[in-house]
DNA sequence: ATCTATTTATAAGT
DNA sequence: TACTTATAAATAGAT
């Protein structure tokens, strides 16, 4: 009863009536794969198949035309100039009138999404828009959270930084202070007036608390600047 | 250690590291398969596909560019010739190339609101982004609420109708037997035998209330019909 | 078209 | 990204 099914070869297969047979099978297989890739992954795909017989088979996520254009503007980033202009007007009126139809449908339905336009909507078809509402609204609040926790990260992140250099400053004017101090106690006493001059600065820039703390950890302006991330999981 | 593979639903993976993989892995997959269909059962297939950052795979068991122009000849059934081709080309190419920023735009403005592609907003767009769904979301709501009540209205006002329609039935009988008792009061007793007859399906008739109840009042039957609807503010 | 033994593809985990 | 492995899915061959 059962097939004992045995690998083949990837070759042309003879016999017309098996290779239908497998064509039928496999062209099912392979268009089932390519939607699904297409749904799971968020990706625009446009597949075509064409049997030995002739016979069209086709499968696009958008539409065809609209993949067939991207596939152009992908391929012919290396071939272009203007030319006499006869050769590629390819881009024909059929292209422009289906993207206008579909600009005006993606245009009705944002529209719709910021609550206009929604009279002519079933119950059902309104509810779907709740739904989708709903889903797109958690994205963008998890969106949110995580980016501003990102924004945190990077924050702390730059605090310790400048936490660590002042500690390193500190210390460095340790040592400065201290070999002045050694200075002073092998020199004469007008010397005293210089450190008073040079120490009260150096001092106030090694401890920049308020400094740092004002201008980078107000979050007002740096939500604004474009930190250096890193996770926060 | 093992991979514990379950069956996954076929929709949008939300994680986005996950979808990659998952992009990858079925790439491959699919891509093997479309060369095997094309080898083993002799077709010509050609496969483009667009990952949702937008890199471009492709696959063609013969040229690209030759599967694009079956593909155009076999579903141009109804298109014009090559034409002279002078006249319209600037003019569209321009409008083309504009109509299809403007669609590229619109697409991703929808992908957001459906909650994809929200990785390069900033904090400060996505609040925006979260404030249209909120009014947007509101108005759905409230048109949805809208069209409940009007459909209510809608069925109340069918209802009363229908009731007052029973009534002038119901009264118009009343009438109808009085007549007849007073035709049976002063004729002979020969004809009570035709009463016998007649007046019981016409009492049947005119207590027709089962039948509009059932009728009328089931509400399944009715939302999904376009009645006339009047406000209820 | 339907049935299965088998091969393949692949989800999850590393 | 590349392995690994358990399991789901595809499918060759037969009916």
């Amino acid at each position: 009863m059962a097939g004992k099914r045995e690998r083949i070869a990837i070759r042309r297969i003879d016999n017309l009536a098996a290779r239908q047979v497998t064509f039928s099978k496999r062209r099912r297989g392979l268009f089932k794969k390519t939607e699904e890739l297409s749904i799971l992954c968020d990706a625009e795909v446009g597949l075509v198949v064409f049997s030995a017989t002739g016979k069209l088979f086709h499968f696009a996520s958008s539409s065809m035309n609209q993949i067939i254009d991207r596939y152009d503007s992908h391929s012919k980033t290396l071939q272009k100039s203007e030319a006499p202009s006869q050769l590629q007007s390819h881009v024909d009126d059929s292209t422009c009138a289906r993207l206008r139809e579909e600009l005006a449908e993606a245009s009705l339905k944002l529209r719709q999404m910021r609550g206009e336009e929604l009279q002519r909507l079933s119950v059902q078809q309104l509810q779907e828009l709740e739904k989708t509402h709903e889903s797109g609204l958690g994205s963008v609040l998890k969106t949110k959270s995580q980016k501003i926790l990102d924004e945190i990260n990077g924050l702390e992140r730059k605090r310790m930084q400048l936490i660590e250099e002042n500690s390193r400053l500190k210390e460095q004017m340790q040592v400065t202070r201290m070999a002045r101090m050694e200075m002073q106690l092998g020199a004469d006493s007008e010397v005293v007036y210089e450190e008073g001059q040079s120490s009260e600065p150096v001092t106030n820039a090694s401890y920049p608390r308020p400094s740092a703390d004002t201008d980078d950890g107000g979050s007002d302006t740096s939500l604004r600047l474009g930190l250096p991330l890193f996770s926060s999981k």
